[in-house]
DNA sequence: GATGAATGAGCCTTCATTCAT
DNA sequence: GATGAATGAAGGCTCATTCAT
């Protein structure tokens, strides 16, 4: 990798922790500078198009982050119930996480995104949710093809189920800063998996 | 009601509109003067302190509007089972709102002040929030006690788990203007309600 | 006095009080609403025209505080090497004075006036020091007169001086807060007299 | 010199011009901006925390010329009168001066920080004020020690008589227009000086 | 590739003033 | 005589962006 590109790597990182946090609104070039070390121009060399082209750099990069997360634990969870599970333990990592603090860049990106209609982010943020949904109702359908999961199970509930629940307990313990809220949609997700899904 | 108090009230309730739409932080102080018609100083007479003191009122309003509508249906709505759908279909009811667009502002502010640690919209909608938790809580809780909810349920899990589940149902259907995802989320909590809850 | 007139009155006393210690520019009409206790309308009845009107009413009335106060001085001290040293003695009286903070009005005003040149206060205020020079150069031509001052002291020269160093004193013990520095000048400027005027 | 610098230095000459006319509450950013010839953003990326600290940066700048012109004249005067004498001097020179116009910068920002209490400028203006009455104190001093003035001499009297009188001087001829107030109090201090102070 | 000087639109807010009540 | 609702110009400041070096 080139010394630019490296530069690249770095500002989408940096800027994706700090949109993470502060939203791509809220953040200002000037705290990406700040958070890179680097002078104006430095930035837009590689982002000549300015902070859009940076702010759907970052957020790719962002959901990337999660993405791959869900692949590594699908590596070694086969079940389809323990993926369920495992899907949602994904998300408390996330919360805690301190490479991307700010809990899941999708669901604070969509937020925002919904306030700027015609942004560009607007159509990245539902690809990626669409993703994150899909995974789920994949697993559930996978499932009850391979007789993990009870076959009157309608996926696409499920996947909004759990997408919604998961994104609503992740901004509830952001809120009281505390992640007990998130826990407990995790225990009834759980419960719900191994007493209404596993077959 | 003095012409002073009518024209403040108004400003609140087309700020609150705004806002739920387009973000505390994303509205500016020109597109208030835009939906209310007024000039500048005729917003800053009402709201001495600024933006701040008028994204408080404006919140309190829009946060009053979904109380007041949740008060009004569980006048007809006795048992607890019953209250907890009812509890979710008014989520519905706001999301196609077009008094209050923009869906619930309660989590729409809760993710931008996340953003802004130490704006005074924190506490708020913290406050807000814990209102939400508390009223399916005791719905839960007064349910046991009066034999209307099964004993052994948990009502803070429910509580947690209903607020996620709709507050994310929202975002949800916001994101892809469509309202299917909340209403599987409705569905789920109401199979979720009547098969596990109601006693 | 009727009761109109009364609180014309009333306002140029709180106006004077407030522009003699923040300036005329630096006091807004918000400031003098809050000192008379009166609302906008209130204020602008009585000075139609409105703030440099209400300015210039304010500078007559502090300039003739202290006028009276020499007048009422003067009816007791008779010769002119006495008079000399009582009109210094005033200055100090108005540095320390409650019902006119902010030192010597015509010098606060002189400086701002001097700052924007079309004002109307300015030929105001060049009238005010006029008069000030003046009774300085008439108390020293009539003791030459009569006697009491030495006739080869040049009247205009002593005026300058006595009026530069008193106003400037009055700046000085303002700025450190400090009568010391204007006792400085009172006590120079009294030697001065006894060794050097009085005939 | 980096053109940044350069930009830097000539926005501090004009703002002090423009501020020791109008005063630091009458020059506005539109004014410098006028003067400069560069945009809003031009000033302040030179001046990140805006006016105050431009502010601070024109008051030192104007009080450096002053001070020194000071130490040039006394690289030729060494006896202590004549360095008195040549003290008031240079107050009239500045008075008739086209870099910085608008009489001493020291006694139009006491005026006006006097005004604004809390402002950083009024730290600045003291420390001024007392290097210039520490200037003539130490002349005076010196002179006894040296024998060039009269032993019996009070010097923090003499500065505070030198400093008010000039001071208050400026203020008169800047009032009128008309050099010779100053003129006056110039003479009265030089035969002063050669009566009554020089040994 | 990186710097940082400069731009100019836009933001929130304050102010003096007017006028219907 | 007094109120206070409304105006609209002006203020200080931030921001994303451009571009010569």
């Amino acid at each position: 990798m080139s010394k630019g590109e490296e530069t690249r790597e770095m500002i989408i990182r940096e800027a994706a922790a700090v949109f993470n946090r502060f939203g791509y609104f809220g953040t200002s070039m000037a705290d990406i500078m700040r958070e890179t070390g680097l002078e104006k121009g430095g930035i837009y060399n590689h982002f000549r198009s300015g902070k859009d082209e940076l702010a759907l750099a970052a957020f790719d990069y962002a959901f990337s982050v999660s993405s791959n997360r869900m692949g590594e634990v699908f590596k070694t969870v086969r079940h389809a119930a323990d993926r369920l599970i495992a899907f949602g333990e994904v998300f408390k990592e996330l919360l805690d996480d301190r490479v991307l603090p700010g809990g899941c860049p999708v669901m604070n990106t969509a937020i925002e995104a919904d306030a700027h209609p015609g942004h560009p982010l607007v159509n990245r943020v539902r690809e990626a949710m669409t993703a994150q949904l899909d995974m789920v109702q994949r697993i559930v359908e996978k499932g009850i093809a391979r007789g993990e999961i009870k076959p009157e199970t309608d996926a696409q509930t499920i996947a909004a189920m759990f997408v919604s629940s998961l994104e609503g307990g992740v901004m509830l313990s952001k809120l009281y800063n505390d992640s007990r809220y998130l826990q407990r949609v995790l225990d009834h997700l759980r419960e719900h998996t191994e007493m209404h899904l596993r077959a």
